[in-house]
DNA sequence: TGCGTATATAAGCATATTATTATATATTGA
DNA sequence: TCAATATATAATAATATGCTTATATACGCA
């Protein structure tokens, strides 16, 4: 493992991980880049929503943006600090792979990666 | 692994690990079991406090208790259906042994497991 | 430059969470 | 049986969280 995490860190982490939305971005995150718009497809809610769910994450350190053009692609950040303990917990959920393929049947997908 | 997790009662389950105090309770648990006097001694937190955290990990199905005396003796319950999900994660936080070992010392040890 | 799309932020509100205070219950031992 | 100790629960208050609405910012393109 990375870096040992103190409880209060771990505890604060964990609290970050345990809401829903955040925790399927996390885990869609594990496997592809999205972007905004298309968490806003796959959880079905509004955009200001998503934008503060995503803040959290990338004020924790956890996830990384990155603009192309006009969207704005999120990413796992690998230098997060206790990325080998997210990993180790998100790798045991189930996979989101098929909430992507199906915007991409609907022909909502955006970012290719 | 035992039982697959889907994604709101890993949510769930992380929200209710994402509390420093409840955190730490079962990091201790994962050592010794302990008494609620124990833990309001550790934590220095008032006996409902300690009470009611206790309350939501047993709802949860976390934690047993089992009366000894006038003593209730909380156990990490290891028939949870994802205990080794929660194992995996407590493993990789630091030991607790010493806050137990501080109470050993104090005289106010109540169980011995 | 101006419009449309994507995203972020701020303010306000509803709900959830956690602690405190007060009280009830259970057990032990005199 | 009564007092002391340990624990649980209920009511309430303080705080935190997450959503909505409104608005601001950034980019691409005509």
């Amino acid at each position: 493992m990375g870096q040992s995490i103190d409880m209060e860190q771990a505890a604060n982490l964990l609290k970050l991980l345990g809401d829903k939305t955040r925790l399927t971005m996390l885990r869609i995150l594990l496997e592809q880049d999205c972007c905004v718009c298309e968490f806003v497809e796959i959880f079905e809610a509004s955009q200001p929503a998503i934008s503060q769910h995503l803040r959290k994450l990338r004020d924790a350190g956890l996830v990384k943006e990155n603009r192309r053009g006009q969207w704005m692609i999120y990413s796992l950040n690998q230098q997060y600090e206790y990325f080998d303990y997210v990993h180790l917990l998100l790798k045991e959920l189930p996979s989101q792979a098929d909430k992507l393929e199906e915007l991409e049947k609907l022909g909502k997908r955006i970012s290719c990666d």
